[in-house]
DNA sequence: CTGTTAGCGCCTTCAT
DNA sequence: ATGAAGGCGCTAACAG
């Protein structure tokens, strides 16, 4: 049982004024005698009253609520993000609902309709890597609701955008490796279904292309990012015929489980085998040898998302053209590629 | 600008109804002719209607939400956590919001506000280190609104409350380096705030006492959980006349800084020192050598603190005595302690 | 089976 | 400077 929660009735009472006055009071009105105005506050005080902001929101169609889906939160990437972004939220006055759609897209869609129903003024969202049809986030759009995708972001849909330069930061990766001398370079890609994994391997294809490498179809493997799934096909690459010299990894956990299987088969890193994974996890720092990998300004990732939701909420008539970002990233050199 | 949500008035007058026939139909009340429910679903569903669970929550009192607030989520440790309750509250048909406190009083503070202010129906709260005062929270309670603590619970408020058995898992984690041969065995513990700080250093000291090792307060050290203070305080112990041979960390991250500062100082881990830590957070088993952990049962102690609190909300009169639910650890034993 | 009425807590005209 | 009335969207009696 919950019990009574003071409300501007019950003060009202209490003083003998009107709900009006004392909304009026509470709410800094001018038109209230400052003797009043005192009584009033103290009392609301007094009682722990809060503002039922439900009933703000039902009268003003606003909740001052802004909803954030990630696919995951486990690996310290997304709560970074999230972080970032609450951070400038808070700021604009906004409070933060936070959905895990945990990489389903069943899931995905049941939270899109928890987020309407609490009737959000906007997301950011990081969809799932099983998600193909954006049905779901197209209501958003037919009610007005902005949308802003980070990290996984849909093409397809027109919102604004913010992610890192996926390309870039692999072709740099993959020309790394070239520069120490590697030529038979793996790559162990993510899903199709994922704009960054698209985007890091055609810069690894472009890489390898503009050395003058030949790209060996069997030393590219497309997988759901499941780690089991990783170490099968680590293992799956060092069992060929010609074995490669260096793997790029689609992200650090791939690498960390590379690096895993690699040290158990008894070989050298990097002499051997040298590994590049993407986005700079703490642990990578930790382990041995250290991970060279692709950095994200994670923190800016989540800040700048959550400056072009508030750039979309601002406008009061017509919603602004859609915006991208694209941040950069930085390649961090350790022992995995140079000893 | 928002545009206009469909509302079950848009429906009833398309479809020449009243209101409340339509909402009827809506939430499958039974006295509503087949024919008449399936034209309101056809049409709510063409238009996208979603209920306005604000005007609901208004009604009920009952926002069917509820907050949960970490102290960090960097770690993987309180993510987990959330996942854990998200479940059980998820099933139970309630939807959560996420606070961090980012480890800061003030920020604590606000966010209790902004809680109360989103009219959650209860909320799981683990402190910041930097906690002392617990008034914000008692708010809670005279509101009505249950809270239940976990990881870090406050002994002084009577609420439900989950915990590990953190005396238990750091005795066993003491006598594990007393039978390894151990005998000059610090402490890096928490901030004094901190009941598990605190139980955890209960647990070293019995077990030593137990054991007939003379506990030697330079060994002890109480600190604020920031890594470099890590760094400065095991630098510390190694520069000692008598240095440890074997060091007790209150988590993992702080045993981990251990190990990074022990390797770089040339000594032999386990031999001229042993570490453990406590978690077991998955960086534990990647890096070399292992570190020796006391693991947590992460999920369940999200899960059970949901549960605490359903039981909390679900008697419609009297609030049930509070009740305290107490985990088992488990020691892992890796390299860092046995070679 | 359906319509009417009232009210959740608050803000906002419109009166006074 | 204050009060009265209406309405945000919805559900729950109470009538038919």
């Amino acid at each position: 049982m919950k019990s009574h929660q003071t409300t501007i009735i019950d003060i009202a009472k209490t003083l003998n004024l009107s709900k009006s006055t004392v909304s009026r009071a509470l709410t800094g009105h001018p038109n209230v005698k400052p003797k009043t105005r005192e009584r009033v506050l103290e009392l609301a005080n007094q009682l722990d009253y809060q503002r039922n902001q439900l009933a703000i929101s039902l009268l003003t169609n606003r909740t001052q609520t802004i909803g954030i889906m990630v696919p995951e939160f486990l690996s310290p990437f997304f709560p970074k993000v999230i972080i970032g972004a609450q951070e400038v939220l808070a700021k604009a006055g906004y409070n933060v609902i936070i959905c895990h759609s945990n990489e389903s897209y069943e899931t995905e869609v049941a939270n899109t309709r928890l987020l309407l129903a609490s009737r959000v003024d906007g997301i950011l969202v990081s969809h799932t890597k099983e998600t193909r049809n954006f049905e779901h986030f197209k209501i958003f759009e037919r009610k007005g609701i902005p949308v802003v995708f980070f990290n996984r972001i849909v093409e397809e849909l027109s919102v604004s955008k913010v992610a890192v330069d996926d390309y870039e930061g692999a072709y740099r990766a993959v020309e790394h490796l070239i520069k120490t001398g590697k030529r038979r370079i793996a790559h162990l890609s993510g899903p199709d279904s994922l704009t960054n994994s698209r985007h890091r391997l055609n810069g690894y294809r472009d890489a390898l292309a503009n050395h003058q490498i030949l790209i060996d179809p069997a030393l590219i493997i497309s997988y759901d990012l499941t780690l089991d799934k990783a170490n099968i096909y680590v293992n799956h690459l060092l069992n060929l015929p010609q074995p490669p010299d260096a793997l790029f990894a689609i992200n650090d956990p791939t690498a960390i489980e590379a690096l895993k299987v690699i040290k158990s088969r008894g070989l050298r890193i990097p002499d051997d085998i040298a590994v590049v994974g993407f986005s700079d996890d703490p642990i990578s720092a930790l382990i041995e040898p250290g991970l060279t990998t692709v950095a994200q300004p994670v923190d800016e990732i989540g800040q700048q998302a959550a400056q072009l939701l508030l750039h979309q909420l601002a406008a009061d008539d017509e919603r602004p053209e859609p915006e991208l970002v694209v941040l950069p990233t930085q390649l961090i050199v350790r022992g995995s590629t140079v000893s």
